[in-house]
DNA sequence: GAGTGGTCTAGACCACACA
DNA sequence: GTGTGGTCTAGACCACTCC
């Protein structure tokens, strides 16, 4: 019974060998000592090192292979991951104000009815906003549901829920799905003037379509943020942090 | 002694509970099946049934409480992903031609010097290549490197490696880390000229920066996409599709 | 055949939540 | 107090790899 160890034996074997593989110490390809091995070397069973292990190896850090042993792995760098959401777009600190400019319900134009795969002329709610920070005016918003009687939208969910939120809310089925495209694009005149900039400037046009899970387009959104004023920013998880 | 049985019993159980919660019969907020439930109702061991829900909550469907309960987690839909490495820019089947224009070992303007973090006038390894499709050029790769004596790169490697790799093996550090900036802005004119587009058309600005395990920058590379043969797609991971 | 990781058991005690 | 998940054990047998 020690009372100084408040951390599990799992864990600081997770964690001694994570120092290891950090320090430069176990590279890249490397093999780590077999689960008996470390068994016997810290005094616990293989089965909680398994448990340490199986952290490990959730995090990235190793990859084990039947019959041959645990290897460090190397970090993967080509896969990126960022956060989509219109109050961290620009970072964690700055915020961004959102003004409504349209709420309307109309018939769909053939390119949104593709979009949402709705017929041609069935109804859609069509919302339109302009994001600014403490500069002005930083993001276009265009965000597009299918119209459902009797499912109202609330003013305050319009004005600043997040779109899958919102799309969820409002269909009433849990969405699944989120997919972005990313497209550079210059300003047009009507975008120009309500993003004070001007036209030709360069923009980004980020689309974003919220899928159900049976793959069904339940909304459609389209940013245009001006280039000057955002960057999309992504990073590699080479490790987790967290362990 | 079941031949009939190949997957394991904690794969089972995890499948079982996916297909539940996948076809709505279990949603988000839910609580699912104790442990030792589970366990009676599978006829298997309590640790057993652990494992199996180890994977389900590595695959992002379920969290647990300690002293609550498992309970199913709510798709997370605005943490996105993609890959980001020339073979796969324009998807899995399109592949990108590469055509050196020029190496150059020069001495570091004040701005590249800032972002690899060297002194001002230091020698740098500078790389320009211009990526095609059939269709003709889409991008335009400009890739810089600190200049470290007695480490020639490969022809090969420069003309075909993706850069965090290209990166890893010229510095021999182990790179750790890959921050990649995405902006939209429009051709100037070499660009256009080398990208047969023309002045002011939009296009994607990536700029990538490869970073040591101790916050060094390794590499720095900035590619000009050509607005419109090209888009940045992402998605979000709901869920793991392997269990 | 010896060593590795993968699966599985039948117990145990603990920390925590809730009533 | 009862039930939950979290940690841990000391075994066991298996599939696999490599020699």
């Amino acid at each position: 019974m020690e009372l100084r160890s408040f951390i599990p034996a799992y864990y600081r074997l997770a964690e001694d060998l994570k120092t290891r593989i950090e320090s430069g110490e176990l590279k890249p390809g490397d093999i780590i000592p077999s689960e008996t091995q470390l068994a016997t070397q810290y005094g616990i069973s293989r089965m909680t090192v398994r448990n340490g292990l199986s952290l490990l190896s959730k995090a990235g850090y190793i990859t084990s292979f039947q019959g041959k042993g645990c290897f460090v792995a190397a970090p993967q760098m080509d896969r990126m991951y960022f956060y989509f959401s219109e109050h961290t777009l620009l970072g964690e600190n700055k915020k961004l104000e959102s003004r409504l400019l349209t709420v309307d319900v109309l018939a769909a134009d053939p390119k949104t009815a593709v979009k949402l795969q709705v017929p041609a002329d069935s109804r859609i709610v069509q919302i339109r906003r302009v994001l600014s920070d403490v500069d002005g005016p930083v993001a276009l918003d265009h965000r597009v549901l299918p119209y459902i009687k009797g499912a109202p939208l609330l003013e305050k969910e319009i004005e600043y829920a997040a779109f899958p939120e919102l799309v969820s809310r409002h269909t009433e089925l849990a969405s699944a799905r989120n997919n972005i495209s990313v497209q550079a694009c210059v300003l047009m005149k009507e975008e120009a003037k309500l993003l004070k900039s001007k036209v030709g400037f360069p923009a980004l046009c980020i689309e974003q379509i919220i899928y159900s899970r049976d793959d069904r387009p339940l909304g459609w959104s389209k940013m245009i943020c001006r280039g000057d004023r955002f960057a999309l920013k992504a990073v590699s998880e080479p490790y987790s942090e967290r362990l």
